[in-house]
DNA sequence: TCCATCTGTCCAATATAATGGAATTTTCCG
DNA sequence: CGGAAAATTCCATTATATTGGACAGATGGA
């Protein structure tokens, strides 16, 4: 048995499911939103298949997020204790972008991201990301810049900041020390 | 032309071609990395298919990265920001509980608290307290027991418990040590 | 220069994904 | 409770993904 392919379609069956449910859509409302058969998506909700990366991304379309927006869903948990030695940690090796999936779960609204950015450092993300979510970014340490759309934000250490609608982000450390920050979000 | 799907699939087959490259890795080297074949590797660099979710976790693992890290490399936020010196600061002088409201606005569905619970208190609030709102509770650092309705969990550090329907819940700090722990959470 | 090895692509066969429409199940309303 | 409508699943067919091994070209060392 291939866990970890096994895991997956399990996950991405909960996750279409549930995304799908959350916007009172049928399998044929969806099929149409997204170009994509009533047959498939029944199927990929059930994990009876491992959809290719085309339908995956216009199914994502569908639901206003990225194909990476969508996955970072996926991979969430279904438990609701997440141990700190059991929650997703990523590295970006170039920028040394550290996150920290300290609470994801296809059956809570709220979401909780712990993230590192080195000095000098910045990510970008598109509108789309912040489909259907509303966040907040709380800085732990350190000092962060984010361009939200138009505007332009200083936060210093123990700042909190409220996302408006989706737009296109960038979070920036433009210090010379790591900053660190929550991101707390709520899907709608 | 299907823009979106030739789009993606061009970026996957640039990006799996690069982590390729930059690892120093022959297709033969990835294919057994990843439990593929040559033949599909060389196809997908090749942008002549669109891979399964099967296939491109695969790959993912290889490179070290989860299938959403994957995409983010193929792929790249009223008022809203709540200064620190401005966050209201509530301490209850009997057991010494110091709760920061660190965000919370009308406009927004998201709320941060910072809460610091002395060694050997508790606080208990009722269900009511819960209606009509989704919960997180993130312990920074020291320890919390969480009585949910009938559920009892241990927190450690870093641990995150995501809360169920509305129930009377008691936080207690059993330890000799302060305990410091975020609670996300949004309305509906 | 030649040969062995490595690398990437091709090929035919197999496995699986995706589909349109039919069939079945579920839901809702009178 | 029954029937109509909506929603989901099934089916047979087509399309495409995946594969092991063959093949062609590149590379490096004797």
């Amino acid at each position: 048995m291939d866990i970890l392919v096994d895991d997956l379609t399990r996950r991405l069956a909960q996750r279409i499911r549930l995304e799908r449910d959350q916007r009172g859509w049928s399998l044929a409302d969806l099929a149409k939103q997204a170009d994509v058969s009533k047959a498939t998506i029944s199927k990929i909700e059930r994990a009876e298949v491992s959809p290719t990366a085309a339908v995956l991304v216009r199914l994502a379309s569908a639901f206003d997020l990225t194909f990476a927006g969508l996955m970072l869903r996926v991979e969430g948990s279904n438990e609701r204790l997440a141990r700190a030695g059991k929650q997703p940690i990523w590295r970006d090796p170039e920028t040394g972008y550290l996150r920290r999936q300290v609470f994801s779960s296809p059956v809570h609204p709220v979401e909780l991201v712990r993230v590192e950015l080195p000095p000098k450092q910045s990510v970008t993300l598109p509108a789309s990301s912040y489909a259907h979510i509303r966040q907040l970014v709380w800085v732990l340490s350190g000092s962060l810049t984010i361009t939200e759309g138009g505007a332009r934000h200083e936060l210093a250490s123990g700042d909190c900041l409220g996302f408006g609608p989706p737009a296109e982000t960038t979070f920036a450390n433009e210090t010379n020390a790591a900053c660190t920050y929550v991101v707390a979000l709520a899907r709608s």
